[in-house]
DNA sequence: AAATCATATAAGTCTGTGCTTATGTATTTT
DNA sequence: AAAATACATAAGCACAGACTTATATGATTT
């Protein structure tokens, strides 16, 4: 199995906090910049690190860049934190819970 | 809620390699030393990262430390993790199969 | 076509972190 | 009681990474 990469890449607040906000929909970066006190090089090479670990995908509209949360990087922290669902007491209820909350 | 910090701790390889020597079971420091071309101060720094993340206990016995995973601290992974069910595509069939696996 | 806009890349600085050796502190063994 | 063992802490070094300013590139607007 290959290391896995989303580790570094969220292990930044900054990025942590833009990849929380791709979950509420896709966003440029100059939009994406709101809120943040942070230059203009900095978002990009932030995006940049969370593109490589395959956590978000970009798609070009013009100028400007849409960036959205990539599900294949989601998939493989599930991927990974499955290995220690042992480890999860809860997880059962849990569970549950959660396709509970889906078939409604 | 709070910075997650099990990101940080996570992010470093050695130190997921020892999280996931903990998972085949408790051991103290000089039996995870065992394999790592690494000093016992080294080690030891490791250990007390991950502890501070959470995410792994500590028994003593005698002069010796047993090292155990935290199940808090899974949970806290699955916990933040669970902000992006929506991007998980596969997570139903996976959960249903987790669930079939867990009732045998 | 010139100006503006959205983004990326380059280069340099500063801080954080992972490593080392040296040493400290209990605990166990002889 | 002295030696050995298991581990932690301290201090220093070297490199990685997050930031900055400056500049480049391509698309849009005027």
């Amino acid at each position: 199995m290959s290391e896995p990469e989303f580790f570094k890449a969220l292990a930044d607040p900054t990025r942590r906090a833009v990849f929380e906000r791709l979950a509420d929909g896709e966003m440029n970066a100059t939009d994406l910049r709101q809120g943040f006190d942070l230059s203009q090089p900095a978002m990009s090479q932030h995006l940049a690190v969370l593109r490589t670990a395959g956590l978000i995908a970009e798609q070009k509209h013009g100028r400007n860049v849409l960036y959205r949360i990539n599900p294949d990087g989601v998939a493989r922290i599930h991927q990974w934190l499955s290995r220690y669902n042992a480890f999860w007491p809860s997880r059962v209820d849990d569970l549950k819970q959660l396709l509970k909350e889906m078939d409604q």
